[in-house]
DNA sequence: GAGGCCGATGTAATCGTTTTCAATAACAGC
DNA sequence: GCTGTTATTGAAAACGATTACATCGGCCTC
């Protein structure tokens, strides 16, 4: 009969079963799991009954009985972001080597997927939150009370209710300007993604530092899409060539439009940086490689993770201190994107 | 004083305090959350009951009590690749729409952490597991008894115990030699990682194909990284140099080996497709943009994911059924970079 | 009109741990 | 030798839900 084939793990080993193999109780059993104080003799006892009978401990009653869900939630927009991939890579180590579990979320900047992942959050109590929220989540948020710390990434935090950790976006972008303006660059055009509210701060080191040198700035603002930017990128050109004032130089606000301004680039025709100079966020690998390489903002981004958890730990520890916001700077990773002055 | 700022939420409130708050029993409340058979009046009661008190669920105490997880857990080598990136992107969709949670766990291919993530998952008491494993860990696999199901990807399944959804690798490189063949190729090396069986089988095909056009296959083995790609590609295009036996394209087996080489030929000032040819594995938006364009395979990474996921329910379903290996294939998108006819 | 059945509801047992509390033993101080 | 303190241990309560079982009307059937 098939039934035979059913023959290992008829039932679960519990706490129990460990303790009636030792002959002792089950709250010797549990003392032992946590280190707590128990004879030596018992002790080992225990230890040889938990390897005999393979007891693995059921962590959601642990969970329950314990009040602490050793759990902290991380939601992003989409984990296929670079930015994102190598921020929870950090988060899940620094998680894991504490012993917690990491819970992952995609939002695709959806203001419903963010209030139903928060929900989920509250059932699954847990520890801490790693969040970066849509601007219209990030309004909503100090209303709800939530009975977890949470540390915004990414995002800028705008009172002051929660820690965070940002990239200084406005001296990353004049750390661009400058770099463009070194290499000779005058007419600098900025392409920057419209959802976001690291776009807009990035937007603001822009003029700023073109101001500071005297210079016009031409900005446009687009969905972050490589389509999006490199449809604007091709009729914003063609626009600029009728009227005589084509720009030299274009920088843009994260790495999707980055691509996009490249692949119209090569649709147009035009070589870089002869024709037009192009500098971005996010050093991912391959911006090393197409044509002259392309010169990028680096972000620290396994810092960022880092921080993230480091934050969220110490508020843990004190809830009652207060908020912070770490800033951290990017560098100017300079290649030959921007390299025959204009 | 200072405790005045500990205003909200002194206690937690439980299906009780819903209870008592609706004027019902705590069972009535848990059967209008699961949908059970109840009247309309106390429904509307429960539900009003429910708004009132911000009532939210305990996943830990339902999970415990229903013994059921909901939970599945998701064990790769390293999220920033971005093979499993788009797999695990694939995987959370399929599992929160289902209801379910995802536990993201990585290896960086150590066995040692796989035997510690493994043990972590039956604590999880996780539904079923997405794993990639390393060959060591797949060949323990069989011995050890789970009480999940269990889902391969990515790495090849030996005997069959376990479910599995892989690319048809011998297919996929045997694609890229005909591309090159065709496009007039015929000294055609091959660089392969050494860590995985997805290398061995890619160099399988790599080597029947060569065979089936009459050509002699060369083929090299590095570990995946881009920085041993490029010493080793350096090295043998210096010694094939001097032996006067150039080859005129180059295959490899994953985009790590990919960037190594591209590279490789910047810095010994080679161009593409002209000096030598090149085709990776994995259609990654920047392959489109370096050089002439690269040609690659391009994975069905979502569908991967999806197939897992299915398998897995499938597997949930019935226990019994036989076990199933998912084979998926890879197209060739054709660029530049292997553009020129030798 | 009595018996049987069915659907809605409540009571209490249960899931597998941790943790409180009491009990015991050992040991020191006087 | 008696008492107070401390270190181990066990018995039982709790954690917050689900669910088996009992109960209670109402309704149908004969």
């Amino acid at each position: 009969m098939s039934d035979s084939v059913k023959a290992t793990g008829i039932k679960a080993v519990g706490i129990k079963d460990v303790a009636r193999e030792a002959g002792v109780s089950v709250a010797t059993v549990s003392r032992v799991l946590s280190n707590g104080p128990v004879s030596d003799a018992l002790r080992a006892r225990v230890e040889d009954a938990v390897r005999a009978t393979g007891y693995r401990p059921n962590l959601s009653a642990r969970r329950l009985r314990s009040q602490h869900s050793q759990t902290i939630g991380l939601i992003v927009s989409d984990i296929r972001n670079p930015f994102f991939t190598a921020v929870s890579r950090a988060v899940e180590d620094a998680a894991f080597q504490a012993g917690m579990r990491v819970i992952l979320c995609n939002t695709d900047e959806n203001p419903e997927r963010e209030a139903m992942y928060l929900r989920l959050m509250q059932e699954e109590r847990v520890t801490g939150l790693i969040f970066a929220p849509t601007r219209a989540t990030l309004a909503q948020l100090d209303r709800a009370d939530l009975d977890f710390p949470v540390v915004l990434i990414d995002r800028s935090a705008p009172a002051g209710r929660f820690d965070s950790v940002v990239l200084d976006n406005p001296q990353a972008a004049a750390l661009l300007v400058d770099h463009l303006h070194a290499q000779g660059y005058r007419r600098i055009a900025g392409l920057f993604g419209n959802t976001s509210t690291t776009a807009v701060e990035r937007h603001a080191g822009y003029q700023a530092a073109l101001a500071a040198h005297g210079l016009h700035a031409e900005a446009r603002f687009v969905p972050p899409t490589a389509e999006a930017a490199e449809a604007e990128i091709a009729r914003w050109l063609a626009e600029a060539r009728r009227s005589g004032a084509m720009p030299d130089a274009v920088m843009v606000s994260n790495s999707l439009l980055l691509m996009g301004v490249v692949k119209a680039t090569r649709t147009l025709g035009l070589t870089i940086p002869g024709d037009l100079a192009v500098a971005g966020f996010d050093n991912e690998p391959w911006t090393e490689l197409v044509g002259p390489g392309l010169t990028v903002i680096e972000q620290p981004v396994h810092e960022i993770g880092r921080a993230a958890m480091t934050l969220l730990f110490e508020r843990l520890d004190d809830p009652e201190r207060a908020t912070r916001k770490v800033v951290l700077s990017g560098t100017c990773v300079a290649r030959g994107s921007t390299g025959g002055g204009g």
